[in-house]
DNA sequence: ATCTGAAGTGATAATAGATACCAAAAGGCG
DNA sequence: CGCCTTTTGGTATCTATTATCACTTCAGAT
């Protein structure tokens, strides 16, 4: 149904839905932390043919579609765009810096801290780009047994 | 000064003060807009002879050491991370989506917000990587105007 | 000031993520 | 069912960034 909501968005944004498309979004869907183009086109490729080309315009539609979103916060020494699926309303991320795992932020004030921005600054429209980084529970535990 | 703090905070952190880190913190300085590793590679190898990889690598130690900040929002179809000169406490920066300019923002609630994820989460050590784009007076006036 | 080990530099080569191209294939709509 | 446009995907290419490594320079100790 998340998948459903991601195709007609395509349609409704006057894009067509293929079954390229559709894999792609499915993949991402079920991708359990961010993923690359790379990543997908190295694994779609082999089971279904797909072209890699495919996935990184598939990828970017995606985002501008609101149906995927493209990390801002990459990982260090690592220099590719990774994206996670995304179909709700407004919100941010939160990612494992040992592990990777994202998890949703429910909206929080900041509509209010951009208008705030914007009349401070005088700029219009102003937007903003927000990713949040800690430890997940599980790779805290882990680092402090580590710690000996 | 500002050059000055940024070279101190080199030798606090146990880095050489070389002419070349001082070329480039310089030039970061002086920029109008945030900038590239290749353009500073390009202006200052063509002015003093420093190597590109002496440009990537400072610029690079100074994001690390807090001097320079490597902006989150990058622009559209480019692919080079940019930099801005950066050496006073935790701030935020707003980018005009057309002319570039940066403008600091003084630093906002985010310690707080950061401190609301990690309860609702559980994730330890929380932090953030956030940018505001918007329009620049300057240019939302000639847009209006182009706009007849 | 001189010495010395560690750190920094830079020309060159290599890597790798992302694009340009374009002919073939498939989608949407009347 | 067609037509026209969009989409696809193999290949060649680009380009930002990193790896290498011989040489130089820095900073702290003598
Ligand atoms: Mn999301
Ligand atoms: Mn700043
Ligand atoms: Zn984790
Ligand atoms: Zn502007």
């Amino acid at each position: 149904m998340e998948l459903a909501i991601a195709m007609d968005r395509l349609l409704q944004k006057g894009h067509a839905v293929t079954p390229q498309r559709r894999l792609v979004a499915r993949a991402l869907l079920a991708a359990p932390s961010p993923v690359s183009a790379q990543e997908l086109a190295a694994t779609l490729g082999a089971s279904t043919g797909i072209g890699q080309m495919t996935v990184y315009r598939t990828l970017t539609l995606l985002a501008e579609i609101g149906v995927a979103y493209q990390l801002a916060a990459a990982e260090p020494d690592r220099h590719e765009a990774r994206y996670v699926f995304c179909s709700s309303d407004h919100h941010h991320h939160l990612i494992c810096r040992a592990c990777h795992t994202v998890v949703e932020v429910a909206s929080c004030a900041m509509a209010e801290v951009d208008q705030d921005v914007a009349q401070r600054t005088g700029f219009q429209g102003v937007a903003h780009h927000l990713d949040f980084v800690g430890l997940c529970p599980q790779c805290a535990a882990s680092e402090t047994r580590e710690a000996h």
